[in-house]
DNA sequence: TCACGCTCGTGAATGCCGTTTACAGTTATG
DNA sequence: CATAACTGTAAACGGCATTCACGAGCGTGA
């Protein structure tokens, strides 16, 4: 009855905060599943063993065991973001935002390369069935740190792009909502070229990670960073500022 | 005792034939079971139903579960080379080749994304054990493909690459490995600056068809048809050979 | 021709899995 | 303090991969 108990969300009740810490307690038990039995391996059964409990009281928490993955999902999709954003400045230069976002990108997915798998790698595992709110919600998130990025980019600095009529009528055709959808909500004044540059730089940016953590580049050689750099350098030169690539601090 | 049966290798007996077509009644149903479930997805006891067995009669043909899977991985890398090759004539103008090439493996992707994502995007979920010796031949033969198609566009018409000094300290170091075994065997006179152009490439080609075929393009376009073929328009310049692109027959 | 061995298939059994159900103990609340 | 909500359990179901012991049929050599 005292006065700070008037605003009722923030004041969650001791059950709602036990239950929080065994859901995470749970999530932590199925990541540590992923880590080392890779997207697929997450077993609820092990789960329950790992932090204490029988398999059913599980369910008392996730619905089911699917619904504890996409959770977990979720919390990665946040984790990462999270770090990028943690690695880049708001306030530095535009490029050396995306630079360091992408950077950022990269570090993660090496040094996680089963939760990267999960978040990246799972669409065609299960294809056919359209996100959960919560999961789109949180790849959302992941995808406007890079557009956004790239919007500021623009804002700062435009620079050459092909006109209206030189991108090709099928490209134009099935960018046009995604462009609409952009020009109304956070880009007034990017043209169709832009957007296609922007297009262009993340797939080769995600193209390059991907393939170095799904272990498709070690044929060739066996640390995909130099060549991840390269692309980020080459990124600059599309984007008009050659000048705004700055090699990496040296590792430890 | 007839004189026909003298070599011993090319006259299987009935038993074996049998054998083989049993076998392969085993890996088309594994392959249907794929294509409607995805990758991991892939049931002994339902392939074994759908080809009329019980499901310890598999192991007569396969020692496990995931030696099946993997014998049909084989013959999926198989499958696409097959139909790559059969879409670019050899004799082609060898940008053309690369380019029939490149179109056959997206179209193939796009035509069965969840084979794809069986050849592609298991490494995370196998992360950590080396592939099976049939299965590295089988992908070699992929990579392949593309490293020969590039090389004969190397030696037909040398282009501008980065000098020797001109490439990043730490990827000459990563690839030469790559390089001298490429030098010594297939290409003895391709410098540094051209295996990075080819993988620069590579990586583009691959990062395209394995983004949309994964669905990480659609939030921004319903076919990643045009951004490929924008892909490989750009590559002819990077080759040097601007006029070399042509854009693909109309589509029915 | 017959008997032997090899191949191929089966049913039963083991131990794991996800999930459901019925039930018991604890905790918060009128 | 009684009542309801919450959190855990044990038992059970069906499905899974895999193993084993067994039998039926084929191919071959005596």
């Amino acid at each position: 009855m005292g006065a700070q108990t008037s605003p009722a969300l923030p004041v969650p009740t001791r059950r709602q905060r036990l239950r929080e810490q065994t859901q995470n307690e749970i999530k932590a038990a199925a990541r540590a599943q992923l880590v080392s039995n890779g997207p697929g391996g997450v077993q609820l059964r092990a789960v329950a063993r790992d932090v204490g409990l029988t398999a059913p009281a599980l369910y008392r928490y996730f619905p089911s065991l699917e619904e504890l993955v996409e959770a977990l999902t979720v919390d990665l999709f946040d984790e990462l973001c999270d770090v990028m954003e943690g690695a880049a400045a708001p306030a530095a230069d535009p490029f050396a935002r995306m630079l360091e976002l992408s950077r950022a990108f990269r570090r993660w997915a090496m040094q996680h390369p089963h939760e990267f798998g999960l978040l990246f790698a799972s669409p065609p595992t299960a294809l056919g069935q359209q996100p959960t709110n919560a999961c789109q919600q949180a790849s959302d998130r992941f995808g406007n740190l890079f557009a956004s990025a790239f919007i500021a980019i623009w804002d700062a600095a435009p620079f050459p792009v092909p006109a209206d009529d030189e991108v090709e009528p099928a490209m134009t055709a099935g960018l046009m909502p995604y462009r609409t959808w952009l020009v109304a909500n956070v880009a007034p004044d990017m043209p169709l070229g832009a957007v296609v540059r922007f297009l262009e730089g993340w797939v080769r940016i995600f193209g390059c990670v991907a393939m170095d953590a799904f272990g498709h580049l070690s044929w060739a050689m066996p640390d995909g960073e130099p060549m991840f750099e390269q692309v980020m350098s080459s990124l600059a030169e599309m984007v008009g500022r050659p000048d705004a690539y700055v090699p990496p601090k040296a590792s430890v």
